[in-house]
Formats: structure tokens, C-alpha cells, sequence
DNA sequence: GTCTATAAGGAGATAGAC
DNA sequence: GTCTATCTCCTTATAGAC
């Protein structure tokens, strides 16, 4: 199942020992740290394709190694789709987001959104490729539409206020707006030139299109 | 791995004999017909998550009866995959895709795709969800990003004859086009009220986005 | 063209030595 | 905390009877 190029079936040297050496990789034995590298591999290859010997390699311990840390692939699951899932609704409970115009606060959680989608990419990430094969696939699913029931809940608002426009339907509308913005994910990568504008640009092409200025 | 609620081992009953039966669905036993099938199975669980035993069950079949027909399960992957990119590709080739400025020949592409999406909607979605764990998947993404590059460069294209805004980065703009029509695979169902006039509705809110008419 | 039976290997997970 | 060895079940795929 995995694409990844075959490997000598013994474990790396690499041990807790080289905490202290120049410029070495802090140890990846602890729970958090496995999570690290357990959401990067469920999305170089999805989270069906990754076997827990995916894991335990790219951690660089043996698969009975890692399940001292871990008790389970689904646990790593529900941890990583927990911590996405607390940033968006994070985003929610902001004052900015709960007070002022429809539209201001559409545009407030979507600068937001984008934000969190950066800082939080692996996790998003996971969220976003998630096919409810579980049940914590399913919890997962069912509160990420409810984040969407919300942004959904506002563009009506606005489109009622007379904010937005009203010749769309207002649930199509904000379908594709949650569904650009979820793309990011598809392409963005960490450090790369011009990241501090994409909020802000990512606001401005979903409220006035790619068209204007004419 | 499936999320199917437990069935007997037993196979239905149905059998090609139902075919003149009133209101009898037509059998699923020929390879056209089983990848209709796989198709669905791969969209609900992902491709991954979806054995043979799965996809033989859903043709009310046995897995060797299934395999009489189909060579295996990344050959059906391909076919799906051919057939998506078959469709995405062909709009490329219309003439209106090829003649006029580039803007126009953008929202020709861009409805046309939502056409396509529509119409191929399984397939479509399959080819969109491909992680790359195979050669038959990493061929369907390299196919892709060459069709993503075409829409770029033709963004790039109108904004270097003005047609559209260059505020912001044209990679940046072509991005979120993309994403913006792919996402709909999410949430688009067939036969639903207003369908038709989606691809319009599309063009007009990525061109205009959601803000006017002010 | 369909079936039962089975091969061959990989999956998640655990036991128990060191 | 890490390892080797192992269990059990599920996976893709095939053999061969009917």
C-alpha cells in the first residue's frame, strides 16, 4: 500500500543521545511529537494507506516501540482532527466574529480562517480529507459542518441585510466561498514569499472576484 | 477498515434473470457497468478503504465472480481516472477554449467545467481525492496539474492584457479559481433544483465574487 | 459466469525479554 | 523504552468445481 521507497528493515541509530549534539533533531518519543509525525504521514498518503509500520519508521522507533506511546491509529486520528477542529471554532468565539454586521464578521472569520488553515495546515489538512469510515471520522464530519451551518448562517444574514449580493442563491454562496477557502490547503506550503498577504488577498478575491479593479 | 454495517456472507439473490422483471434494475455484470459500481464505493469509504470483497458485494456478486470481470483494483482506478481527465481534457480542445481573449476563453472553461464536474461527477471526484500511492495515481495527478497549468496560464494571460485584476498575484488568482470549482464535488448532488443554472452562477461569483451588485 | 476454498502477505495490536 | 516474536484478522488474488 505505501509508495515509499524500501528501507533496511533496521531501525535508525538515531537515539535520545543526540538531544545534545549541534543542530539535531530534538527526539520524536513522546506522544506529542509522534502526533507530528504520524498527521504527515496520514497526508503524504492518506489515512487509509499509512500502516502503524509507516508510522513507527517515519518516527524511526519499531512499530511495538510506538505503541508504547500511542494506544492506537484511531487515537492519533481523533488528536489531530481535535486540534484542527478547536482552531476553527476557535475563530468563532472571537468578539469580532460574534459582534458588528454580517458582513464584517463573514470577512473577519474568513481572514481568520485562513490564518488557521496556515498555522494549523496538517491538522486542517487531515479535517478536510476526512470520509467518515469511523466514528471519529464521523464525529469530525458532523462538526465541521456545523462550522460550515455557521458561515452558511451568515452569508443569509447578510444577504438579508441587503450586504451581499442577492442574485445567488445565499446557500450556494457560501458554499463556494467555505470551499475556497478550504483549497488552500491543496497548495499552501509554510514560509513561502508572500504568506503574510494571503489572508488579506484571499478576502478581497472572495468579495469582489478576480475581475475588479475594471 | 469498512464502515458498512454487517451483511450476511450469503449473495443476494438477484441474478441477470430480473433484467425483464417491471421496474427491474439492470445487471451490474458487465465491466462498464462494475465500475459505475466501484466508483460509488471508492467516493463513500475512499479508494483505499474499499476492498474487493466491498465492491463485489455492492454488484451482488462474489469477490471471484467480481474478478472474472476486472483485472484488479487499480485497474479500475485507471479507467475512472481516464474517463475524468477524458472530460476535463475535451474542454480544452473546444474552440471556444481556443479562440478570442483570454478572459473569455477562461469563462468558457470555467462553465464548461462545472458542466463536466456535473456531468462526470464520480469520476471527477475520484481523480480530485488521488494521493498518489500508486503509478496509476501519480500519472492522473501529473495529468492534472497539467490542466491546472493551462487555467494558470490563462490567468496569467488576462491579466497581462488587463482583462482582470492584477492586485494580486494571477498564481494566486488561478489557485483559488480552481479550488473554488473543484470544491463543488463536495456538495453537488445531481437532479438537484437548480442545476442548471450552476455553471452560470459559478462564473458570475468568481468573476464578481459575493459582494456586488453593491 | 458463478461459486467455495485457499493461498500468500499485510494489517492492527499484544506478550514478554532486555 | 525498545526490541523480537507472535496472534488474529483482513487483504488481494487465484484454483478449480459446477
Amino acid at each position: 500500500m505505501s509508495a515509499a521507497p524500501a528501507e533496511p528493515p533496521v531501525a535508525p541509530a538515531r537515539t535520545r543521545r543526540s538531544r545534545g549534539e549541534a543542530g539535531a533533531r530534538r527526539p520524536v518519543y513522546d506522544a506529542a511529537s509522534l502526533l507530528t509525525v504520524a498527521v504527515a504521514e496520514f497526508n503524504t498518503r492518506g489515512y487509509d494507506a499509512t500502516s502503524m509500520e509507516d508510522l513507527s519508521r517515519a518516527a524511526g522507533i519499531t512499530k511495538s516501540s510506538f505503541y508504547h506511546h500511542v494506544s492506537g491509529k484511531e487515537e492519533l486520528l481523533k488528536a489531530a482532527l481535535q486540534r484542527a477542529l478547536d482552531g476553527l471554532f476557535g475563530i468563532l468565539d472571537e468578539p469580532a466574529a460574534q459582534t458588528g454586521p454580517a458582513l464584517s464578521r463573514l470577512r473577519h472569520i474568513i481572514h481568520r480562517q485562513v490564518e488557521v488553515l496556515s498555522s494549523e495546515l496538517p491538522y486542517v489538512t487531515l479535517l478536510l480529507r476526512v470520509r467518515g469510515n469511523t466514528d471519529t471520522e464521523r464525529w469530525a464530519l458532523t462538526r465541521r459542518r456545523a462550522f460550515d451551518a455557521t458561515i452558511a448562517s451568515l452569508v443569509a444574514d447578510a444577504v438579508a441585510d441587503g450586504e451581499i449580493r442577492a442574485d445567488v442563491d445565499p446557500a450556494l454562496a457560501a458554499r463556494l466561498l467555505s470551499g475556497t477557502v478550504n483549497s488552500i490547503i491543496e497548495w499552501y506550503r509554510p514560509g513561502r514569499a508572500g504568506s503574510e498577504r494571503l489572508p488579506d488577498d484571499v478576502v478581497r478575491i472572495v468579495s469582489e472576484g478576480i475581475l475588479p479593479p475594471a
